[in-house]
DNA sequence: ATGCAACCGATCAATTGCGCGCACTACGCA
DNA sequence: TGCGTAGTGCGCGCAATTGATCGGTTGCAT
């Protein structure tokens, strides 16, 4: 096999699981470690990869915090269904968070006018022809590759949306919308200022879940999209607050691995 | 068989495959190696395919777009030496431009808070353990990679540096620094506010060369780096406007090349 | 905090490929 | 026939890649 293909067939692994360790790689392109260690250090001086501790990962995707997420065909289905509620021409307002991030996977092709916190958002839309992409700012999160600080809150003073399609860590009829990170719900807070309708996006696993930074309540949402294992009694209770509720079509064997 | 009619032949085999040996193609095609090597090496100088180590493959990327820098190595040089007018503990501005984006990858080890507009910085510096990343937001130019509008200057109010790195398209000890994009300069305008020193960095082909839009003037600049290429004139020339001038120690190769 | 296993960068020897010079052949032309 | 040019094959010194090894470091678990 020629060096230059065996960095090709690396990067397109790369591209398409987003990590590998060393010793796959080595193992499936029937080289040494050595060797991939110097292919790794050769692709990351060009930018390419981001070199990890024990493999390499695409550099808009962010390392051993969601790895191997038992939610994330859930994830998927919700981020095509929250994307069917996108016009073209519009301008949304998207958050940090996984499951936001698999909306803008769905984007890409649309036109759109695109406000964002999220790195990884900004990864996946970077110079798509059809979007127009307004970055916050902030300083930027180890690890969570999210903008936060009074810098968002001050850009948000100028910037309007359409819509907000935000990730939440728990959410539940009593308590509202809830994080895991303080730091977070400024902006948050600051997002939904800026926007006309505010749209969730919770895999079924955070409804009625408890985290704790208070983010807003309900009376600030309009939509919530989950997927299909939502709990009814739960669904309920939301669109009881009159929150719509939008169930994505689970993809089937999510039910069965847990 | 014709030289001519071989080539073509191996130029057929390579689009269909994407890539090829050189033992295959000789074998093949029923001549010695080094005859296949002429062929390629003839063939990669026109441009229409890419040598490689064993064999040969398609071009990835078409001749025109891609970006075949001349003054890599200078930039790289460059980028070196303005690492090392960087302490550790400083907070530091990096502006957009390849040649700021060559004195980032140089940072990725250092203690530092990096305050930057360019995406490209962003993603050399991102998850880095010692950097702390402050990004200033913008409406994101396509293909430039950096962020752009009131945005920047709203947030540079909130900012200070202890110094300012910026690339420059272009520089003259008569009309100062001068770049090609119009919406840049109050981007670089406003770094500049926000920052006590200023260092520009441009290769030595930057140097007298005038651009269409006026950032501001040499009495702005503390120190130039740029490439032991530079003509002695305009160092000079520099000098007398009270311009420190820096000369990177630039890599020997690329002297034959001209 | 400490110990341990895994990983990393640097280095070395071996293999393989490469550029270059030289000789030979084929072809065109006077 | 003699000569010049272009193309090809071959051998040699050199460069690039690779796998193995070693000392140092990092991350993880106890």
């Amino acid at each position: 096999m020629l060096s230059s293909e065996r960095r090709a067939q690396l990067l397109a692994r790369l591209d398409e699981e987003g990590r590998a360790t060393v010793d796959a790689l080595a193992r499936d392109l029937r080289v040494t470690p050595s060797t991939i260690r110097r292919d790794l250090a050769r692709l990351a001086g060009d930018g390419v990869l981001v070199r990890t501790y024990g493999g390499a990962a695409v550099r808009t995707v962010p390392p051993g915090r969601e790895s191997v997420d038992p939610q994330l065909a859930a994830k998927r289905s919700i981020g095509a269904a929250a994307a069917a509620l996108v016009d073209d021409g519009q301008t949304i307002a998207i958050s940090s968070g996984t499951t936001a991030l698999e909306l803008a996977r769905r984007l890409v092709d649309r036109r759109l006018t695109v406000i964002t916190n999220a790195l990884d958002v900004v990864g996946v839309l970077l110079d798509r022809p059809g979007i127009e992409l307004v970055v916050l700012g902030g300083v930027v999160r180890h690890g969570m590759h999210s903008m936060l600080g009074h810098l968002p809150e001050l850009a948000l003073h100028e910037l309007r949306a359409d819509a907000l399609f935000m990730g939440i860590g728990a959410l539940s009829a009593e308590h509202g919308l809830m994080n895991d990170a303080i730091p977070e719900i400024l902006t948050d807070r600051a997002l939904r200022r800026a926007s006309r309708a505010c749209v969730v996006l919770a895999d079924s696993s955070k409804l009625g879940a408890v985290a704790p930074a208070y983010v807003f309540g309900l009376e600030e949402v309009d939509t919530l999209v989950t997927d299909a294992d939502a709990d009814p009694g739960q669904v309920a209770a939301f669109e009881a607050r009159g929150v719509r509720v939008i169930l994505a079509a689970s993809s089937e064997r999510s039910t069965s691995t847990t």
